[in-house]
DNA sequence: GTAATGCTTAGAGTTTACTCTAAGTCAAGA
DNA sequence: TCTTGACTTAGAGTAAACTCTAAGCATTAC
């Protein structure tokens, strides 16, 4: 299947003011047909879902964009990628553990509060 | 216990800047000796934790003002900061397994590369 | 034949959360 | 007395990641 920016756009939830964004930005490589037109195909729709998880991650453009350069030039790269997901991998399992233990924090708040309230109405 | 401004910074890890930009928000309540110089106390460290906690899970300044505001005005608007902080929590646990599934993306990817390179050397 | 959708460049604007600067004052300690 | 660390207001600067505008041209579908 190939889509148009605005499908495309649709499908995976990104304007095309940042398709196009990121495409200048070098995240994307996308063919154009005759017209010079967008042809965003399947492959494109993988790749930007994996580049949207190293974004949910906290990953920056610029590491990313990095990333893909070595993507785009090939398998003698493969070792630098892996390099950068490793470090990377560092830093967001800190950011889950800190998240985790927030978010327990925050459960405990809302049981304080609950608790001073009186738990007769669990108003959700 | 009582801090200076300077003493504090250090203790909670945040600039003078910010801490001064954050009562100016409204996010802290200090008190002044004589001299009108800021005195932090132990439930000011108390606080400021917490508040960072909120901040750690995403929660907007705009957000903490609003509880911070709240939370000055007294026991009659714990309704209010309760719903308040249930309503972050929904956001919290949804961008927490957001960032589970995107860490495990991360894991594939690191295990697909790790494999490609083959597994003779683990240089972590 | 016109509306919708797409293309380009170049640059301006937005938001959030700081972060810093200037310019001046004040008070305590060695 | 002089350095250190504190204070004030007011506003400017920064960084990231978009987000949008303008102006003009091309193609496709009804």
């Amino acid at each position: 299947m190939t889509y148009s920016i605005g499908e495309f756009s649709r499908i995976v939830g990104l304007s095309e003011h940042t398709l196009r964004f990121y495409e200048k930005e070098g995240l994307i490589k996308v063919n154009r047909d005759d017209n010079n037109v967008r042809i965003y195909s399947d492959e494109n729709k993988l790749w930007i879902e994996s580049l949207l998880h190293l974004k949910n991650t906290g990953m920056s453009l610029k590491d990313m964009k990095q990333f893909a350069m070595w993507g785009h030039i090939g398998d003698e790269t493969m070792e630098e990628r892996l390099a950068l997901l490793k470090k990377h991998r560092k830093k967001v399992v800190e950011e889950f553990e800190k998240l985790r233990q927030s978010l327990m924090h925050l459960d405990n708040k809302i049981n304080f509060y609950e608790n001073e309230l009186g738990e007769c109405f669990s108003t959700n």
